[in-house]
DNA sequence: ATTCTAAGTTCACTTTTTGAACTCAGTTTT
DNA sequence: AAAACTGAGTTCAAAAAGTGAACTTAGAAT
């Protein structure tokens, strides 16, 4: 019926300017090779300045700069704390915007696992009480799963 | 009971190295500004060229690194396409791990929403189907909702 | 034959990143 | 008390990447 080879286009326009689209948003913040790894390293756990260079190999000025700017966006805190018979350190902490993060963190592994190290996941999400295996899924109104490809973005209001 | 201006630390550090972690592989690909914005492009559907340039006023040497190495990375394809009476043209759309990055899409403007632009959606996600609303959430290998909070991640075999 | 258009390249310039070395205040060691 | 150590940065010069404007190229339209 149709030409397979070479298929007509349908010319579409982006819904929403760059300027009030919140991903477009989200990306001037997080679009960053070095901000998602930090971010990985605050979902670990890890705090320390020293530990985080360590685990991800990444220049200090460029690291100082990443923490100065999510603490900027009131992702991470810095926060002190003292350790028994040691003088007070700053470590740094996701806040509650941070934390809001871990769908996007997940649901960016999970696809690394899929399409990178092909299935292979080395870490592994489980309900902390339960110990239930976890993952990232699309959701109606009604709590039912939905397929990602029956999804649509509208323009609203 | 305990100090609550400077609370004692919990040292951890990053469970995988970041070679080995999906997630840190994924950010070596898409953690860049204009990397999430063109894929943004993409999800709403747009493939030309001329057209990313004029919604994202990206520079096009710019544009054109980005777009080659989403090909190279199999996230995008360029195809070619004719319209009535044009000459053939060639535009980029999805494969099907581009697709698959719509949860990550998702969530990343989910987020957005919440936190950046407090609450105003100015695209929706509907089931295109049924129209109902979507959302990104966590659920359990029993399809049960699960929030964030109870996630916890553990090193894997 | 000239003009137009989509999709790039090229070029000179600015900004950012990088690795290595340096700082600095508080702590332990000698 | 002086010297060495640590964590958490700064500073610096060199390299890499991003930028805006202008140029290119192939085919189509005038």
């Amino acid at each position: 019926m149709s030409n397979t080879d070479k298929p007509t286009s349908v010319r579409r326009r982006a819904l929403v300017s760059k300027e009030e689209c919140p991903m477009a948003l989200a990306s001037q913040i997080l679009g960053d090779k070095w901000m998602l790894l930090v971010l990985r390293e605050a979902f670990y756990g890890v705090q320390r300045y020293d530990d985080m260079l360590q685990d991800l190999k990444i220049p200090r000025a460029t690291l100082t700069h990443r923490l100065n700017t999510l603490v900027e966006q009131n992702i991470m805190v810095k926060q002190p704390y003292q350790d028994a018979g040691d003088r007070t350190r700053f470590g740094y902490q996701l806040t509650a915007m941070g934390h809001d993060l871990a769908l996007t963190f997940l649901a960016l592994t999970q696809w690394g696992e899929k399409h990178l190290i092909n299935g292979r996941a080395p870490v592994g999400v489980v309900n902390r009480t339960t110990g239930e295996e976890l993952r990232v899924a699309l959701v109606s109104t009604s709590d039912e799963i939905t397929d990602p490809m029956l999804a649509r973005l509208v323009k609203q209001s």
